[in-house]
RNA sequence: GCCCUUGUAGCUCAGCAGGUAGAGCACUUCCUUGGUAAGGAAGAGGUCACCGGUUCAAGUCCGGUCGAGGGCUCCA
């Protein structure tokens, strides 16, 4: 369902109702309490109010049980338009409504405070059920009646900001879901616990793949351990062979640069809050990089470049820093150190279509290979105020962004006007296993930093020209990608990732043996193998394999040493039974070669 | 950074009218040699995040600091 059906949905007006109903519950609650926003969201609703004291998580019950109450005398919605000064007399004790009535009343914002379409002016209308009265231009269902009162549920309460601004008065927000049936919310609320058993800082810890010492190192900064350093380097590997049979350099470039590069590049100018401050070194400020553009830029300007050198792609593992604030850390997937599959393309404006066609395609081949499948693209074009770089080159570039993603047939939106000051981008979203968007990849052009660093380079004319800059992330960061893989996979990795890919499991100790002439056979196939010898029950044995979503557990006992098999068990459950040494390894091997999982 | 919640053994957690720390798993040793998700026994392991206060007495109450979780804002 798209943003448009779906606020047409009947489901949309379920959720928003029912964030009338809670506001009204919460007012009856708290006879003074203040009433901010509450708009339906992905999966439910929320409303932010202005209370004497934290809610708790008993207040919350109480609140859903109010609720239902209200729910279940079926009170209709009424909706009128009014002057703004009638609405401000109604609202009279309520100065966030006030705000916003007058924002309406000026005219550019909704309801919400957020910016209307050039041209439109907004109408003013309240709706009302029972004795609760909103500002708010609906739609809502007719009655309460159509709100199932088992189908809803609050969730939790959060900290936020009166217009999302840090320097206004803080508000309590109720985060609550509503469904058409109990079964849809008992299937969401199932969804949320298989999320939390996919949350990959559990997993990480359980699978032993990577930690964050908060105390010790710092927030932010990761330690991959073995386990999960192997699978990064299995990855990498594979992906910087697939840049060097595309076309790329590999590059290295070191992780500080002197402060005038950075003002070069314009990063002290406009990135510093996110820059670590200065280091000193011999009396000269030294910053660690936040990215890795301004180095490839120095790269290509070590040289005359000319026409025929084009395209150029440089491409690096390139560890940047960047400074988050310390309450937006998450796992892996906001991290304040952070190793990019960074690349910079230069090329000349005719190759320019190409050059987008082909990293397009380059990076779904990367992205699939890792088992993702579906993708949703958004385009960003030039935003309406300062942006750099003339028209016809923004033009050129949102064009050439767009038939790549039609030719790609990749699905995608376009955010007019959301690209940076200095390009275009196209920025996609990988679907996981269970659904969720996720943000990897961004191809993105810059209009800015050539002309900064006055790139040129020698024309079929024998005259200057600036070349076109392209950067790239494919997996986005190394940090972050592995976090969603391992969420997307619940932590059972496809086989060829897999740091140990097959167990053997003696069944006593004179199996040991065995296992060891099989395992060392396999590790001459090319194989991943460990022998669980401990002093444990093959029963517990293939639990502790299972809990570590070993793809193979080869169990070996006196039938396979006397007959040269391993009776396969999958981490799926399932029993292939008894399988020739040599058959076992085709069969694990070919998973790896077409990166399968079992 | 801000708001709420939170911080006890490697992990998951109990301990609560304040009276000198507990369980399960994991770990070590021993017994057991067992055919597809936990065999048994013993042992070791914690200055209850840190600093300060109240008290005869603090894991337990209060204050601060440092972390973590859920959000806000932002983003690879």
């Amino acid at each position: 369902m798209s943003k448009k059906e779906y606020e047409q949905s009947h489901l949309y007006k379920i959720r928003h109702s029912a964030a009338h109903v809670m506001a009204q519950a919460v007012l009856e609650m708290f006879p003074k309490g203040k009433v901010a926003i509450g708009p339906p969201i992905e999966d439910g609703f929320y409303y932010d109010f202005d209370l004497p004291r934290a809610l708790t998580t008993d207040d919350l019950k109480a609140i859903e049980k109010r609720m239902r109450n209200i729910i279940k005398k079926r009170h209709t919605f009424a909706r009128r338009e009014l002057s703004a000064e009638e609405a401000k007399e109604i609202f009279a004790d309520q100065p966030y409504k006030i705000e916003l009535i007058e924002g309406l009343e000026t005219g550019g914002v909704d309801e919400y405070g957020e910016a209307l379409p050039a041209g439109e002016t907004p109408v003013i209308s309240i709706y009302k059920h029972d004795t609760f009265a909103d500002l708010c231009k609906g739609p809502h269902v007719e009655n309460l009646g159509k709100i199932n009162p088992k189908a809803i549920k609050l969730l939790n309460v959060a900290g936020a900001y009166w217009r999302g601004d840090e320097n206004r008065q803080q508000l309590q927000r109720i985060y609550g879901t509503a469904w058409e049936k109990p079964q849809e919310l008992k299937d969401y609320l199932a969804r949320l616990e298989e999320a939390k058993k996919r949350d990959h800082r559990k997993l990480g810890k359980e699978l032993g793949l990577f930690s964050i010492d908060a105390e010790n190192l710092g927030g932010g900064l990761v330690l991959w351990q073995p386990k999960g350093g192997l699978i990064r380097h299995i990855a990498e590997e594979f992906c910087k062979n697939e840049h060097l049979a595309n076309g790329y350099d590999m590059v290295y470039s070191p992780h500080i640069g002197k402060s005038a590069l950075w003002e070069t590049s314009g990063h002290l100018d406009f990135y510093k809050e996110s820059m670590y401050s200065a280091l000193d070194i011999d009396g000269q400020e030294y910053y660690l990089k936040p990215m890795n553009c301004p180095f490839h830029i120095l790269m290509y300007k070590n040289d005359l470049r000319s026409y025929r050198d084009f395209p150029l792609r440089y491409a690096e593992w390139g560890t940047v820093y960047r400074y988050e604030r310390s309450g937006v850390l998450h796992g892996l997937l906001r991290v304040r150190g952070f190793t990019q599959d960074d690349a910079h393309h230069f090329c000349r404006e005719d190759q320019m279509p190409e050059e987008i066609d082909f990293v397009l395609k380059f990076c779904l081949h990367i992205l699939r290979s890792f088992g993702f499948e579906n993708f949703h693209a958004y385009l960003s074009t030039q935003p309406p105020e300062k942006s750099v770089g003339e028209a016809a080159q923004w033009r050129a570039a949102e064009k050439a962004l767009e038939e790549a993603l039609q030719r790609a047939n990749i699905p995608y939106d376009v955010d007019e006007g959301g690209g940076a000051f200095y390009g275009p981008k196209i920025d996609l979203k990988i679907s996981d296993a269970i659904g969720r968007e996720w943000q990897l990849s961004t191809i993105q052009f810059d209009f800015n930093l050539p002309e900064r660093f006055d790139m040129s380079y020698i024309g079929s004319d024998g005259k200057e020209h600036r070349p076109y800059m392209i950067h790239r992330a494919l997996m986005g960061s190394m940090e972050r990608f592995f976090g969603v893989l391992i969420e997307h996979f619940a932590g059972a990795f496809p086989v060829w990732l897999m740091p140990t890919q097959a167990m053997l499991i003696p069944i006593a100790d004179r199996h040991v043996k065995y296992a060891e002439k099989v395992a060392a056979q396999l590790k001459i196939a090319g194989l991943r193998v460990e022998i669980d010898d401990s002093n444990d029950r093959m029963g517990n044995k293939i639990r502790k394999a299972q809990k570590q979503k070993i793809p193979y557990m080869l169990v070996v006992g006196d039938k396979e040493a006397e007959e040269n098999t391993v009776a396969i068990r999958l981490r799926s459950g399932e029993n292939l039974g008894p399988k020739p040494l040599d058959e076992f390894a085709a069969m694990a091997l070919e998973a790896v070669e077409e990166k399968r999982s079992v």
